[in-house]
RNA sequence: GGCCCGUUGGUCAAGUGGUUAAGACACCGCCCUUUCACGGCGGUAACAUGGGUUCAAAUCCCGUACGGGUCACCA
């Protein structure tokens, strides 16, 4: 075996040097984890706040769980937050391939410099059943470890499978030192010769990574805390091939409750339930943000501009953060109150068109209405449908204590709103509101009293969105006054 | 079980030896009001635990409990 050195210098000089690069990695599942999103944001933020380069990586080693169009559920989700990269399988870069099975060669010849190196070994022992099962088998008595490079090359020749496996030293400790955590040192002991390249010839994740941020000039990687463990053989790894070793930042994991992460499994949301829930993705995006990491002032609604500026990894946190939807639902209303009127009517149009058929209804008058009250988009059909159907309600609803009234005295003010309504010749919110005003100031009482009644009446509702003018005025007179009139009759 | 990591109100969290232990969500009350919501004001509620160190500990050290991670030819 002859190492190609030429290609192993080609490779360290094309290595992008001075700026951070961080990386996000994503498996090509078909969905976004809210913790992978979060990962995916972290990792962004470093990049950009530091004018560095954010790149995408595809992790498609698992063919096994291989799912149709997953990749373009990444490049979607990805544009969709925002988080555009600068180098992708898509946009290509200086360090390509972006894919990781478009990588496979590289990883051998890797192994194999390690293995030149005395930091890695081949290992032809078959695997047994009791080492699989006890867990406890000690790498430290590998045979392989010490056979000669004769031994090893005869079995080679032989043709008998193997794996290459990461020489580790019994002795001394390592330490490693994270963004989050802080120096981590391990016993040497404690670490086991891990498999570097598959009896199949790919290699493992663990090694893949290593091998594919030092070829991408990754500086800071960024991924979830299970990795931990594992970080002590990656920094070893590093040092056998004498590399600079990135800046490693584990982020604890996102919790669906005290004992679990949030998962597919479990049912827990991905991004895309999210949003087909009704939340939008900034809201999404901010919310996910302070999950795990906090800003210095008290602000709490950020664009993503904003935390590109202010963004510090220092301030990550090092314990497990359990998702609280309510708080999601509070950031989503905040935005929803925030956009634009005509942006927020763009987007609840569907959702009111499918609970409000009605031609004659304006959407825009109801996205008015709604767009205070609306914590999600997805609230909207069951608020509204009662403008195309006044549902089947109870009288008792026009008995209002704070609005002192009571089906007698409902029955009388519609009774007495009815011809003040009937006048009204330009149907306007102003005009609506003055009739209702002035009547109640005849009649001495006080607006509630009246608004109450007429609200009940055409609605059906104890709660809407909207007061009684809103209403009417987008029920249309003729409607307004038939709704009247039905109630009249049911008191 | 070994090793590693974590633990401030129900939830997210600030806090880095001296604070009345912030703030936000949720919850409760009051005000506003054309229902609800928004908004305004106020309230309930926390340093897991036991030892140290120190004049002084949520903050530093040790133990304990609880929780999480890891111990794959999976990522």
């Amino acid at each position: 075996m002859s190492l190609d050195t030429k290609w192993f210098a080609d490779v360290e000089a094309n290595i992008p040097k001075g700026k951070v690069r961080t990386r996000f990695a994503p498996s090509p599942t078909g969905y976004m984890h809210v913790g992978n999103l979060r990962t995916a944001l972290y990792t962004y933020l470093i990049a950009r706040h530091a004018g560095g380069t954010f790149i995408l990586r595809i992790e498609d080693t698992d063919q096994e769980r291989f799912v149709d169009g997953a990749v373009d559920v990444i490049y979607k989700t990805m544009k969709e937050c925002g988080l555009e990269h600068d180098e992708g399988p898509d946009l290509g870069g200086p360090v390509g391939p972006y894919v990781q099975t478009e990588r496979k060669p590289f990883y051998k010849k890797y192994a194999e410099l390690l293995v030149e190196r005395g930091h890695a070994y081949y290992c032809f022992c078959e695997k047994t059943e009791s080492e699989e099962e006890s867990g406890d088998f000690n790498r430290g008595d590998d045979p392989c470890r010490f056979l000669s490079k004769e031994e090893v090359q005869a079995n080679l020749d032989a043709g008998k499978p193997y794996v290459i496996r990461q020489l580790i030293p019994h002795e001394g400790t390592t330490t490693f030192h994270d963004e989050i955590f802080g120096d981590i040192t391990v016993e040497n002991a404690e670490l086991d010769d891990q498999v570097l390249i598959k009896r199949d010839g790919l290699p493992t994740y663990n090694f893949a990574n290593v091998i594919d941020d030092h070829m991408m000039g990754i500086t800071h990687v960024v991924r979830g805390s299970e990795y931990l463990s594992s970080a002590p053989k990656y920094n070893l790894l590093y040092e056998d091939f004498g590399w600079e070793i990135p800046k490693y930042v584990h982020c604890s994991p996102v919790m669906r409750d005290q004992h679990n992460k949030m998962s597919k499994r479990h049912g827990d949301p991905s991004y895309e339930d999210l949003i087909a829930q009704g939340y939008l993705t900034q809201a999404v995006l901010n919310y996910v943000a302070l999950l795990g990491w906090s800003p210095e002032g008290e602000q709490e609604l950020f664009s993503l501009d904003e935390l590109v500026k202010i963004f510090d990894l220092t301030r990550i946190s090092k314990s497990p953060a359990i998702f609280d939807v309510e708080k999601l639902k509070y950031f989503n209303s905040e935005y929803i109150r925030a956009m634009a009127p005509e942006d927020f009517a763009k987007v609840a149009e569907p959702y009111i068109r499918s609970a409000v058929k009605n031609p004659d209804i304006n959407p825009a008058l109801i996205a008015e209405i709604l767009q205070p009250r609306c914590e999600k988009l997805t609230d909207i059909p069951e608020k509204i449908s009662f403008f195309d159907e006044i549902p089947d309600y109870d009288t008792e609803l026009f008995v209002h204590k704070k609005s002192k009234t009571n089906k007698e005295i409902s029955c009388t003010m519609l009774k007495e709103v009815l011809p003040e309504l009937e006048k009204i010749s330009d149907w306007t919110k102003d005009n609506i509101y003055n009739a209702m005003v002035s009547l109640a100031q005849k009649l001495e009482v006080k607006n509630a009293t009246l608004m109450w009644p007429v609200r009940i009446a055409v609605s059906g509702m104890a709660v809407t969105p909207g007061g009684a003018v809103e209403i009417c005025l987008i029920l249309g007179k003729d409607e307004t006054i038939r709704r009247i009139e039905t109630a009249i009759k049911k008191l």
